[in-house]
DNA sequence: GTCTATAGACTGATAGAC
DNA sequence: GTCTATCAGTCTATAGAC
């Protein structure tokens, strides 16, 4: 199944994975030749150093992280409502599936700033300057809504999409008893809910 | 100011610092023993090695992190509406004094579940057995909104109060021309929008 | 391109003087 | 209790054989 891929693509897949899950730090560049299944050397030979090799992974998932909202928020050929569902649905599927994904991006930021804050400015002006932006402005100067800053709806919508995935473990260990399958289907409940809650926040009818 | 402090607490408090700012893994016990303005040796006289250490930390991190709330939560004489109130404010105080926090807890818990997990066992069953469950599922009983779960609530209540500081950096880089002011100004604006969004939520009419 | 072996630097921890 | 000096172990990175 996975029999051809490049060296250099296994030893990446393999970075990903255990820089995700353990953070630059505590990664050993030796975890990595092994879930890739190589020689430490070769890691070497590839990307000149661990440095390098994270600063790749890291390009990555910064952009997997925006470039997932990027494409349908500049739709304009979306409605504002579908839209929501659009955008709450898409991250919940991607998070899923990559759940270290963005507190792996967060904490490193955090550990890191100056490093990295800079990297972030390639997706600049990416709220300020979006049709999604324009299109709640609309709805709210509409709906009297005219004291709230459309931003913080849109942190919302991150907010309570994103948190509920990263705080997976707290989540379990807290609510305790509590199984993958329970975890599944509050994720699961709340693709329909967070775009209720977000629309009565707009006013919108629907 | 702090000159009277004894040499241990000089260290815990160096060591809060560069273990919330980097995280177990990045955190070196010079850094430490330099920020507290002692001898490296010294650290390993007071505590045994870093993990003691470290343990220690993290053992005060989680239980300032839930311990907050637990009070507040299980406080019969507070109305519903009020103790919304209450609970967004006071985590945003915390939050701001100690911006790190719930982001190293979350990110330390990842890289290393099985010994972090069962600490966070302390406060079982935090959620299911509060009066301010019950004071969520008497509302939602009456405004016809069984179906859903109250926990939902109570993360939203997390995830839009957490999420915005655990966050900052990407905020502000992303929309880019957000001073430290206009940061500010975004989260105080919270604490009066975050509850009167939850309220709606449970449809409390006030 | 891929491996083994090892250099070179860093880090946590301790011994021992004061 | 606090310091200096140093050890032992770990980790990244490279040299060199195939």
């Amino acid at each position: 199944m996975e029999k051809d891929i490049s060296t250099e693509e296994k030893i990446k897949k393999a970075a990903r994975k255990v820089f995700q899950e353990k953070g630059y730090g505590q990664a050993r560049t030796r975890d990595i030749a092994d879930e890739a299944g190589i020689n430490l050397a070769l890691l070497n030979y590839y990307f000149r150093s661990k440095e390098k090799l994270f600063d790749i992974i890291m390009e990555e998932s910064m952009q997997q992280m925006f470039g997932l909202i990027v494409g349908v928020v500049n739709d304009e050929s979306i409605e504002l409502s579908r839209k929501i569902d659009l955008i709450v649905n898409r991250y919940v599927d991607s998070l899923l599936e990559n759940p270290n994904l963005p507190l792996f991006v967060l904490s490193e930021i955090q550990a890191n700033p100056k490093k990295l804050m800079e990297r972030v400015g390639i997706s600049e002006n990416l709220i300020k300057n979006n049709y999604f932006y324009k299109q709640m402005s609309d709805q709210m100067n509409k709906k009297d809504l005219k004291g709230i800053d459309p931003l913080q709806i849109f942190i919302n919508i991150v907010s309570m999409t994103v948190f509920p995935i990263v705080g997976k473990p707290l989540l379990i260990s807290i609510h305790s008893p509590m199984t993958e399958d329970d975890y599944a289907n509050f994720i699961n409940d709340r693709r329909k809910l967070v775009p209720q809650w977000i629309r009565m926040m707009l006013k919108i009818d629907k």
